[in-house]
DNA sequence: TACCGATTGCACAGACTGATCAGGAGATCA
DNA sequence: TGATCTCCTGATCAGTCTGTGCAATCGGTA
């Protein structure tokens, strides 16, 4: 699972995750003058980073909430024996509104996360999920308010060592 | 919660996504010809999203399974009546292993993700979170696989109209 | 028909990027 | 101590992009 090997990060390191997080469009010269090291070596840390995956990438982070998906829900899925867990998945992917699924442990085989437009619309999108053979039930839980924004800053920090 | 008014994509905001999200170091010069529309319109575009919210930012995602924390969980917690939510929230932002946490319907008060570097450190972050008050007891659940990764692109289009 | 927001095409100066290279600092090992 | 390696530095070069502003156009609406 773990890609290849783990990613040792510095100081540095996430001084500049944390930089690049804060202030994504300041680009590569100005971070190097932020950070006061050279430019090469900026460069250099971010391919590096890339490379090994510890980046995933740098794409636009879009909130569901603003373009009309202020439901969110965690929903634990009990699959029949009979299919496989790939089965599901590629059921699971063709709805857009999954935005993300794990097997688990536990009472139930899969948590997934998924938002809809209201608390009708969620109905719709786990009728839509249930809605195959291979899902024997679902069990829904709603999320009222998110107490912590997805965040990884701090857990960037705390890998890094020297810091 | 949801900041001020719903953004209403169209089919030009998703193919921008779509096209940022795949290769996000292009620029906005290259992004225009891309889309075959002038470099105001792509600027203006992602003025816009960002201004109303619907671009939380453009980080560098970082995946914690890469620099050393392969469990990922997720623990339902049921907190104390005489302690707020803020406090516990309070008391769960200063973990860092704590990606994220919502109040929640149904048998359990928060959910939150939890991610760790090996099982027996699963342990000792659970520790440190119900070592508090406010909490009364936890319940943990680890993810074994992840079927699908956080997405957003398909829910993107979806919400496009005219697409 | 007049108005309005959005898009276009263009222009400019300034700044940045990607690539490369020689040299230096620090760590490792025999 | 000396050889070797890796990483960082500082600098150069041509090419390209960004930020900004403006006038004209377009489509839909009052």
């Amino acid at each position: 699972m773990t890609a290849s090997q783990d990613v040792q990060l510095d100081a540095l390191d996430a001084r500049l995750l944390t930089l690049l997080d804060e202030e994504p469009r300041i680009g590569v010269l100005e971070t190097s003058r932020r950070l006061g090291v050279a430019r090469g070596t900026v460069q250099a840390r971010l391919d590096k980073l890339v490379a090994r995956g510890a980046i995933r990438g740098f794409g636009p982070q879009v909130e569901p909430a603003v373009i009309g998906f202020g439901i969110t829900s965690f929903v634990t899925l009990e699959i029949s024996q009979r299919y496989g867990h790939r089965a599901v998945a590629d059921h699971l992917e063709g709805i857009p509104e999954v935005l993300e699924a794990h097997t688990i442990t536990g009472a139930g085989d899969v948590l997934c996360r998924i938002v809809a437009r209201s608390n009708a619309d969620l109905q719709r999108v786990i009728d839509q999920i249930v809605g195959y053979d291979g899902i024997v039930r679902a069990s829904t839980i709603i999320a009222l308010a998110e107490l912590i924004p997805y965040r990884v800053l701090p857990l960037v920090r705390t890998a890094a060592i020297g810091s």
